[in-house]
DNA sequence: CTTTATTCTGTGTGCGAACACAGTTTGATA
DNA sequence: TATCAAACTGTGTTCGCACACAGAATAAAG
């Protein structure tokens, strides 16, 4: 690599090219108005020097403003959607000096006409991007349909709906994370082994996350011929009777005197492992997504054996800065981007959140 | 949080304050020569808007240029340190437009003599800042030494010498990942079941890393009573025979029949698994760390089954970014930084490699 | 009450890029 | 050839900040 690229100005482009300054600057940003000769001449030098425009000195003296909405469902302190807004509020904080203002919207996950609601604001004052989670398939289609119609461009985070013109889309593989969950679960199971996977039924809507974690797990189960080798028992939670979910429990335990590992594909495993420690059930192997505060909790006291994370506050972050890259930078960017599948344990937990609380 | 600190410019703060922005830009950075009552005036408004500095706009104005220089072993593509090198670049890359000039010096890390070459050329042309990765322990004392003379600041990366006055160390804890390797290598390893630990004398020193590892492992091995339950065989491999190696496996595997797993805790482990494929062997439990190139090849193929990680990228673009924010926008950091100890296996190998790739 | 030194403060310029605006060239048409 | 729009190009201002320099206010000395 020459050192090329340092430090060469839209001047230097000029010089070099035999033309002025703002002719540089209509070619950069083709904005017609240059003769042949004098395009080509800017270009090839361009590409000769190698020039990178000062990203600083341009959002400085650019004058348009970018507003970006976000759509995230409203959430209690420690829940999965407050790592999500953390991301927000960085990328707020870091991109402001490039003109962009983060406005976040919020909306209620289980109410999908709160959902509606708020995005119906939206298109009576449109934002020159959007960034959204689809948690409600329906809804979400209608609007993007008319913010397609207007070209307002959005991007996808958590999960997506196919065949849309997103942007982009930052999400965690559950499919694949589903099948290295059962990958660790059932690995080191003996034979006769029971094993509870633990079903909620979400208030508001199905989640894809959960059905596609599910789908992975028994494609494991399935590329190993383990349908024999354990038994899997499938329970179905309350999603707010948590008495009736303790004596569900106490009575699956009852029938079944084999049990060695739970799993469950949401992110409140906390709550099972709360059932646990008051059922006095030592030694079984408990898995769970999600870094929620209660689940490190219980990670870290050795209720939980393992967590698998998903950076929702970089899916957050990184989509705001692709949609700038973008729409500002015009730099190319990846459509779909599968955020890796952290294992957490409680060997690992602390160095992984410190480094992520500061970076 | 208000929407303060949005935007507010040194002529608001000049026009609240009732001076002039020359006067605001003396207190800011206290460069004297301002009447106590202007300062007192000042430093009120900032503190009432709670002002922050666009910080492009300063690095824009300013005509301050930093050299730092980044010391790290030469290697061969695939190696660990082109990972180290590559995070380099990307701070460069990124702060060059903040008046930093990064500058990579290479030595060899068999030999301490060139480490001392490269450290005297240092000195005879001081950069503002150093960063390096301690790996000759005496010599880099003593080039530290010199530097504290001098108070040009430097940062450790990888490994640390305690009791120095570094700026950051980032790194692993290599302890914890050698406890954590135990964990996962032997919580379901048989009764009786045999576990070969392989060593390999590094040419140049002796490696940090790799005896802390060690410790843990047998931190592990201790915490849980685990030293009759199963053996662990510890074999020494030399560093360049290959061929000999091979032998003194086969020698291992024929003298013991339940061999059911292998680790080493340098970074080689492909040649491990080069020999287990050569002589046949499957169904091994097979653990190494670090994602040289070939380390990810023999994972995908499942020869590997785990992986450690320590983001060695980060570690270097981090330690430039921290020591910016130190140096130039005299913002507070951590010290000590440990890097998540990352479990990589087949199944999430891809999407780790690719996000990092990216980001 | 000057003169001179000292402390203090405002103004001006430049960093690199965006963009408006004014100014110049070209080519088509009367 | 004159006219005029269209195509093209250069200049100047602006962004927020750093820093130099000149100039004003104050204090100390004559």
């Amino acid at each position: 690599m020459t050192d090329s690229n340092h430090k060469i100005r839209i001047k230097d482009i000029a010089l070099l090219a035999g033309v002025s300054e703002g002719t540089v600057d209509r070619v950069l940003h083709n904005r017609g108005d240059v003769s042949v000769k004098s395009r080509e001449a800017v270009t090839k030098v361009l590409e000769e020097m190698n020039y990178s425009p000062n990203l600083f000195a341009r959002s400085l003296a650019s004058k348009k403003n970018f507003r970006f909405v976000c759509l995230i469902p409203s959430y209690q302190p420690g829940e999965y959607w407050e790592s999500v807004d953390k991301g927000f509020n960085q990328a707020a904080q870091e991109f402001l000096h490039h003109n962009i203002i983060i406005e976040k919207k919020f909306f209620n996950q289980f109410d999908n006409q709160s959902f509606v609601t708020v995005t119906e604001e939206v298109l009576q004052d449109l934002p020159d991007a959007v960034i959204l989670s689809p948690i409600f398939r329906n809804e979400s289609i209608w609007f993007i349909e008319k913010l397609q119609e207007t070209e307002t461009p959005f991007s996808f985070i958590d999960s997506l709906i196919e065949d849309m013109t997103y942007n982009t889309y930052y999400g965690q593989n559950s499919f694949q994370s589903g099948y290295i969950a059962a990958k660790m679960l059932l690995s080191s199971m003996s034979e006769g082994s029971q094993i509870v996977i633990i079903r909620t039924k979400r208030k508001g809507s199905v989640s894809n996350q959960t059905l596609s974690r599910n789908k992975g797990f028994f494609q494991f189960v399935d590329d190993n011929k383990l349908q024999d080798k354990v038994q899997i028992i499938s329970v179905e939670f309350s999603s707010n009777d948590e008495a009736g979910n303790l004596e569900i429990l106490r009575g699956i335990f009852e029938n079944n005197q084999n049990i060695k590992a739970l799993i469950t594909f949401n992110s409140k495993v906390y709550r099972l492992a709360a059932h646990l420690d008051t059922l006095g059930k030592m030694n079984l192997r408990l898995i769970g997504y999600d870094l929620l505060d209660e689940n490190v909790k219980y990670l870290k006291m050795g209720t939980i054996n393992l967590l698998f994370a998903q950076r929702p506050d970089k899916q957050a972050y990184l989509s705001v800065r692709d949609m700038c890259r973008k729409l500002i930078f015009r730099q190319e960017i990846n459509r779909i981007n599968y955020v890796p599948i952290d294992i957490l344990m409680k060997e690992n937990i602390e160095d992984y959140l410190r480094f992520n609380e500061n970076n």
